[in-house]
DNA sequence: TAATAATGTTAGCAGCGTAAACATAGTATA
DNA sequence: TATACTATGTTTACGCTGCTAACATTATTA
């Protein structure tokens, strides 16, 4: 049994990631983790100056994997064409959402102050840039203007579509809409084109 | 200095509302909403089983404001096409979501297991009805499962958008979709007009 | 080898949600 | 009107939380 542990910022990070998308973000406390890392309960303050960074570091974790996602969707897929390799990083974001539920929720919540953690930003951002370069390749010589406008249309209603999927804003909301959002479940390709106008 | 207080309830709605708005519902304690209103830390117990239930009760205000924001957009507009009436609509919606943003994310925080809440849920679903009721006068004779892809749809673009505009998800992310925000904030309408094919 | 920095532990603080026991006020019934 | 009952308040206390301070051990460096 040695003192030092020797990767225990690491570990923390990793046990909080587990943690997180176990329970949610809001039934997390330090002291668990530190348990689960068979450390003392003060033991994390060595590494993250405050429960928020360690917070921000799963954050951040989050959104590399969904960066991951969406280059996974549309790389090394000759003879795909640009508008589904497009539609394919819709599902990815989607799936991801679905998926990483309740990471995804804190990558959204405002616990995390991002404007104290500049890295965090640059991981949201690394997502983002992966949206407009699709969009640019779709749409060539697309003006700056209609080019935001697209990727704030597209990434809109990707966040949005995620909360409603799940259930979390409406849940059968009334019997309709419930309907209509287990077709979309089923086939979210082409309720993406028809939305996108694609 | 009266034992019972009379209005408690209320008052302690009311108090958590406004400290909701203020601080965000996580930097929100019971106790401190008991003291703005003059009363033990416990006292909220005879009124509310536990925390959450205040929380459920503040968000089922919000959704009953947003609710009536929605209506007031849309009543004694005569001379009003159905299309702007929709339009007006959903800047309601992004306006209530900009203005009371605390308000908005506890609406839509997990914090509150919205099943275990039937009149939130009610709440909720009073607001889509509305949506709902306007998509069939802009679109007479509309198939219900295209007029629930289309209320999933603009709902998902409006709480995306609202998530967005207030830069919690991407702040300036990159100089054009930073750029292209503030021209959606300073035009919703036109931009609205676009992304919702009017 | 000795000093220093890094990284762990223990003890303890104030704030939190909540339960239990008790106090007081309002209401219904005899 | 007297009495029981119910509703609504207070006090006290428990265990959990994030976090700080003081101390212990190990790793690094002069």
């Amino acid at each position: 049994m040695k003192y030092h542990h020797g990767n225990l910022k690491e570990e923390l990070i990793l046990s909080a990631c587990r943690v997180c998308e176990l329970s949610g973000h809001d039934h997390m406390s330090l002291r668990s983790i530190a348990k689960e890392a068979n450390v003392s309960q003060t033991a994390p303050y060595r590494h993250f100056k405050t429960k928020e960074c360690l917070l921000a570091e799963v954050s951040k974790r989050g959104f590399e994997e969904l960066t991951e996602r969406l280059r996974l969707a549309i790389n090394n897929k000759d003879g795909v064409s640009t508008k589904d390799k497009f539609l394919e990083m819709g599902l990815a974001y989607l799936e991801f959402g679905l998926e990483k539920r309740k990471t995804y929720d804190l990558m959204h919540s405002p616990v995390i102050d991002k404007v104290e953690f500049p890295e965090l930003l640059d991981a949201a951002q690394g997502a983002f840039e992966e949206l407009v370069q699709i969009l640019k390749d779709l749409y060539p010589g697309i003006s700056e203007n209609s080019l935001g406008q697209k990727c704030i249309k597209f990434w809109a209603l990707m966040h949005g579509l995620v909360g409603l999927l799940d259930m979390k804003i409406d849940p059968e909301i009334d019997s309709n809409a419930s309907e209509a959002m287990s077709v979309v479940k089923k086939d979210y390709r082409s309720f993406l084109e028809e939305s996108l106008e694609l």
